[in-house]
DNA sequence: GTACTCTGCGCC
DNA sequence: AAACGGCGCAGAGTAC
């Protein structure tokens, strides 16, 4: 059986933007315009198809006919979604099912590399002319076409020619990259299969509701950036100069604007959101700051409220949102290097949990939704609080079950401390494990090793904490200074209690773990370094594979380290201390940067990369037992079944069963669950 | 204008 | 003797 590859690449038109609207919302836009289709069948450069050509349109036809041709593109959910809207309902063509399309894209992601095709060609060192001139080309149309949408002029043929060259070049390098890379493993192009499906089944919005928060967020920023701009002269964004404003202004030098460097100038007066932890200074110690001159102190509390970045999530998601009011793409397939999928649109994996003036009081989301559509911005303040505060604490209502066509609901679980309690397992800390699996609080017996003397949550609620925050953050190596910064000073520690605490953890309560870092950095070391064919610790096995060295783990995944590189490093904790060592390109906000290994991080790496696994293990039985998944956010699960048969047991039943080598591992997994008509925490 | 970096902030 | 991990996005500022 002979499979016959085609890699298809649109020049599309259209006054949507992309960026915004992601590929489906664009791919709907009746007035987006295919320009040409470029592609190659088998590496070779064919004919381009242009609208109503008839002789390639009827071999491009064959080929979506032909259950042995598969499709390639660099983000196919593109090419997917104009084929789907377009290219099926305007000209004819027949449907492709998405088993027979792959991604070099989700190559990309799986190798480490980064995800925009002209950066990942130029890190494979894959030869690719970038024609900036032709892409010019495409965005001055694009933007002629957004100024005048209703009056589109013609587009002369010889720019129709000069486009479809670019789509040329474009098709041939991608062509290239598809024999680059090599392709997702069986086990992993099922899990980009089930990506493709949650995304293209998408996740319900509440658009009147999102435009109801809107409208209460206009209502109470406007007269706050009045009366901040009449201040300071400035708007609430700009953050150089209203450090260098307040400083004029008589306040002391604050070392950066940040939430909880503002709550403690302003202090308790400002009735503002507290998280309980404390902003981290890179001065020596805090700058102890008197009194603000009022119009300092207002202006800082005004910068605050109006300041919260997640309020942008409103337009973000009213720009997305289909036709049938939900929103597509919103989760990118191995977004992170270990595997877990990364946000996209509007970033569903970091709504805001509620805080400041909503802690503590329980509404019913719908309750509160319905409030909120009618309410004006004065009695939301006058019932509520800060109306800014009550919205952002709504946002993640704004994601719902489908009511309309069949009752659907939202039913979700995450896993508890997965990241904890799978370190344990893997370091073989089976003392550990089993006292989690048998429902007893880590946390407590954490604190009995540390304090020793037993503690208990009510009454000793700092103690309590100190245990939780050493179990939840020492699996990774972290050191005395990290651990004071984040936790030791807010609790009011001496550097000496933090000290106490991380030895309590690495030499009494889980001496297993410094072995495994231990353990995986020395077989990573003798691959990487010493160039041995392959070395192995805790089941996994590091090995040097073309330009990657991977890890395989007990999962049999693979993770890939890209470049792989000997060289010499200071240890962190003395100055005069180099050592032979390694380091790997990372991908970074799309491009690479290195990144120098040690225990601790490679450790972290392969239990994220578990706990993904598990995931994705759950999302595959969600799927199969009427739980169709909306949204993964790394530790949960959002399902959205139909309201007759869900069930929230079941749902924790099905997340707690353990593929086999999660049995052979004994990682004990356990799984909270919620239920409900829209997203919640 | 466009590309890039930095700061800040939300989540796990 | 022992190491701050993984993301996306908005806006400001800077360089070309």
């Amino acid at each position: 059986m002979t499979f016959r590859l085609i890699v298809p690449d649109f020049e599309t038109l259209s006054p949507t933007e992309l960026s915004v609207a992601g590929a489906w919302r664009y791919a709907e836009d009746p007035a987006t315009e295919v320009l040409c289709l470029a592609w190659t069948l088998d590496g070779q450069l064919m004919s381009p198809w242009v609208p109503n050509d008839m002789v390639v349109g009827a071999a491009l036809r064959a080929l979506a006919e032909d259950p042995e041709t598969i499709w390639v593109a660099h983000n196919a959910a593109f090419e997917k979604a104009i084929w789907r809207n377009i290219m099926v309902p305007r000209y004819g063509f027949p449907p492709i099912p998405n088993s027979r399309w792959r991604d070099t894209m989700a190559s990309a992601a799986m190798l480490g590399l980064p995800l925009g095709l002209d950066q990942c060609a130029q890190a494979l060192r894959v030869p690719n002319q970038k024609d900036s001139e032709g892409s010019a080309l495409v965005r001055k149309l694009n933007r002629q076409y957004v100024k005048s949408p209703w009056d589109r002029p013609a587009i002369p043929p010889e720019t129709v020619h000069r486009i479809t060259e670019y789509c040329e070049r474009d098709v041939i390098a991608q062509t290239d990259l598809v024999q680059a890379m090599p392709p997702l493993p069986p086990g992993e192009l099922n899990v980009w299969l089930l990506d493709q499906r949650v995304n293209e089944r998408g996740v319900r919005l509440d658009e009147p509701f999102i435009r109801a928060c809107q409208r209460i967020v206009d209502g109470a920023i406007a007269p706050m950036a009045a009366e901040f701009h009449a201040l300071t002269g400035l708007n609430v964004t700009q953050t150089q100069a209203l450090l260098a404003w307040c400083h004029e202004h008589g306040a002391p030098k604050l070392p950066n604007l940040q939430k909880l460097t503002l709550r403690r100038a302003l202090g308790p007066s400002a009735a503002l959101i507290d998280d309980g932890e404390e902003p981290e200074d890179d001065e020596e110690d805090a700058v102890e700051v008197g009194p603000l001159p009022p119009d300092v102190a207002r202006a800082l509390t005004i910068r605050m409220i109006a300041g919260s970045s997640s309020i942008k999530k409103l337009p973000s998601m009213l720009g997305c949102i289909g036709r049938d009011g939900r929103a597509r793409g919103a989760v990118q397939y191995h977004g992170a290097a270990t595997g877990r999928w990364a946000g996209r649109l509007f970033q569903p994996q970091n709504f805001p949990r509620p805080v400041g003036v909503m802690e503590g009081v329980h509404h019913d989301p719908e309750t509160l939704v319905a409030f909120l559509k009618t309410a004006e911005p004065d009695l939301v303040q006058a019932v509520l609080g800060s109306p800014i505060e009550v919205v952002v604490s709504a946002l993640r209502h704004a994601i719902t079950a489908d009511r309309e066509h069949v009752r659907r609901v939202l039913c979700a679980a995450d896993f508890a401390q997965i990241e904890a309690r799978t370190v344990l397992a893997l370091a073989g800390q089976h003392d550990k494990t089993a006292l989690m699996a048998s429902g007893q609080s880590p946390y407590l017996d954490m604190g009995a090793t540390i304090f020793g003397r037993p503690i208990s949550k009510k009454d000793d609620p700092s103690e309590y904490q100190t245990s939780k925050n050493t179990v939840l953050g020492c699996g990774f190596q972290m050191g005395k200074k990290t651990y004071y910064d984040r936790y030791g000073k807010a609790n009011g520690q001496t550097m000496e209690q933090c000290e106490e605490a991380i030895w309590a953890y690495r030499r009494d309560w889980a001496p297993q773990v410094p072995k495994l870092w231990q353990g995986l950095e020395d077989a990573a070391f003798d691959v990487a370094y010493r160039r041995k064919v392959s070395a192995e610790f805790a089941g996994c096995e590091y090995r040097l594979e073309d330009k990657w060295m991977t890890c395989r783990l007990p999962s049999g995944r693979k993770l890939w380290y890209f470049s792989p590189q000997q060289c010499r490093k200071a240890m962190p904790w003395v100055k005069d201390d180099i050592r032979d060592a390694w380091r790997f390109l990372a991908r970074k906000n799309g491009r690479v940067r290195p990144v120098y290994a040690y225990g601790g991080l490679l450790t972290e790496n392969v239990v994220q990369a578990l706990a993904r696994d598990l995931m994705a293990a759950a999302m595959f039985r969600c799927e199969k037992n009427g739980y169709p998944v909306v949204l993964t956010v790394h530790d949960e699960i959002v399902t959205e079944p139909e309201e007759a048969h869900a069930d929230p047991a079941e749902l924790v039943q099905i997340m707690s069963e353990l593929p086999a080598w999660g049995r052979a591992l004994q990682i004990p997994v356990a799984a909270e669950p919620w239920i409900g008509t829209r997203y919640q925490k």
